[in-house]
DNA sequence: TTGTAGGCGTTATCAG
DNA sequence: CTGATAACGCCTACAA
């Protein structure tokens, strides 16, 4: 039982230094912010200062100030377990705060549940951040305009509306990426090549679905073998089961994620069918899920924290002003392992 | 190709709304922050011009006024993709922001990945918000007691490190909780019963350990079956070939993690064993993997979100300068499903 | 019950 | 190159 101590910080001040150093607080502010019109002696002297009082500059003061928070949102709008559930998200907040590190930057989490998310919106309304990176299965469906109109907005894979106006994101091509990743299956000698495909409400498992999709045509297959899931290891599991009882025929599946093809793998074992010989199968992600089950998967690799990162450097440039394109679109490539 | 508009915002200020409401700025202030000593027609005039304007409060003035910054920090003091790799983390986060949901504070995301810890540091210890919750693999090693003693911290699971001075944490009772899920094993009959441990530099891992064997040995079994694994799904799939290598005649497992559990069972399967037949096998958390896999776990279920709901509740009690008990213990039970 | 006046710690504009 | 001197938006005695 204790309780804590009045709240008032005696944190020194600009003006404590200034007084420390014999000089304005003008003087201080400079050094402080880098400026270069400091002759070096007294810049020295104010250092020292600094350093013996252990002054740290109050953020809130700065903030009234120059009218600018250095505060970034991370918008999430669901529930965590659910986002974090999905290894390709927690890649993608690593590149987002690996990429702020060496900035000013505070990242600030707001995780928009379906109903509260009217407190979120107060929040970025009321100018309490500089700007704002919106990722979710969902994305796009939640967030207007408006605020991106008030702030610089960055999403994490392709938003599902049209783009207008045209929204910053970074993404993969998920299209030529499933294609080439079912191409992969084809040139295996493939044929009856289903799909397990992710949610048709979210850009990644459409784009997914379309590739593959597109691949099969091109190779003159058939595409009706295809079922969905919504990217966790169970409804993966749940879609392999439909697809075996409607096409028993199957001789490999493209699995729009590696957590899906985890759980469709698992069915096809438990079904006494052997992978990849009966059964070739073919994720995307290339996530930890990929190597931590029993059949190490071969998979679409996407470079999810570099995504992150890359989400992270055109905030920057953004707040900084700078001109930056509207799309970044990441590499990917096919990782070779034992499931097909 | 465009450029952002220049920063500074154009909301409307508590002057705006006092000029709006024909009242003084003292006078907005005391409706904002509800004082009852303000005339019900006067409130009511200042809320409408607060609605016709879309007013909402600065936070960094008031920050600066009052010396409060109205947010909390939630420090995970390693990589995201590892921290959030497991339910039980991903779940605890879910649980503090919906305690938070009804405050006015704010989460700010702190990873302080091993090296660029200092950053953290400087950041908590600047004054930037007005508490920290620790919520790690490895919680305790990193944050020096001088932090604890500048504003409230509230640790996510018992800390490691001897209690001095005395740290606000919750968590279940890992021992007590370890211990009934072995007994339920030893009830059920088995007598040659394994354990995956946690690793035995987290207080998670040690602490159940520790209750399985308080169990076995109560019951007097033998405590020599044992493996560790750092609660990963590759480390429990690991740690189960270990085990059964060393002692092909185990009739039954207890992991300390449902993930760990979940790649237990991958390998019982693998080597053609059947469970909970052959082996009976117990997890721990009850987290998604106890019921995603093919085999539902039997599992010790805990709170894990409850767990980080009630840190907050713990959080703004302090913060509001009560007195709040130093352990909240978590009720931990039983679930039995499948496999065991 | 309401208004006035300062101050919170910084930055920014302008003189010197 | 350096130092006054206003803001920045809000809170809070103190007065009225």
């Amino acid at each position: 039982m204790t309780t804590v101590p009045p709240p008032r910080r005696v944190a020194p001040t600009l003006e404590a230094v200034a007084a420390e150093a014999g000089v304005s607080r003008s003087t201080v502010s400079r050094v402080v912010n880098g400026s270069n019109q400091v002759s070096p002696d007294v810049e020295a002297a104010v250092h020292a200062a600094i350093e013996r009082l252990h002054y740290i500059p109050n953020r809130a003061a700065r903030s009234l100030a120059n009218n600018q928070t250095m505060a970034i949102a991370l918008v999430i709008p669901e529930d965590t377990t659910r986002f974090f559930g999905d290894p390709y998200f927690a890649a993608i907040v690593q590149g987002i705060t690996r990429g702020l590190d060496e900035s000013d930057y505070v990242l600030t989490l707001q995780v928009a549940q379906s109903h509260p998310r009217e407190k979120t919106m107060r929040y970025l309304a009321g100018g309490n951040v500089d700007g704002a990176f919106v990722v979710s299965h969902h994305s796009g469906d939640l967030f207007p305009g408006s605020l991106a109109s008030s702030m610089p907005v960055v999403y994490g894979g392709r938003p599902l509306r049209p783009d207008d106006p045209p929204a910053y994101f970074v993404d993969v091509d998920n299209v030529a990426a499933a294609e080439r990743g079912t191409q992969y299956l084809i040139n295996k000698g493939r044929t009856r090549i289903a799909t397990v495909a992710g949610p048709p409400d979210m850009p990644a498992g459409l784009d997914r679905a379309a590739g593959w999709s597109a691949a099969m045509a091109a190779a003159g297959l058939s595409t009706e073998r295809i079922a969905y899931g919504d990217f966790s290891l169970a409804s993966g599991a749940r879609a392999m089961r439909e697809l075996l009882d409607r096409f028993p025929d199957l001789d490999s599946v493209f699995v729009a994620s590696d957590l899906m093809a985890t759980g469709a793998i698992q069915v096809l074992l438990e079904r006494g069918l052997s992978v990849p010989g009966d059964v070739a199968v073919m994720g995307f992600d290339d996530s930890p899920a990929a190597t931590s089950g029993t059949i190490q998967l071969t998979t679409v690799h996407q470079p999810s924290e570099a995504v992150g990162a890359e989400m992270a450097r055109m905030m920057l440039a953004l707040l900084r002003g700078e001109p930056v394109e509207h799309r970044r679109i990441m590499e990917t490539h096919i990782v070779e392992r034992d499931s097909a």
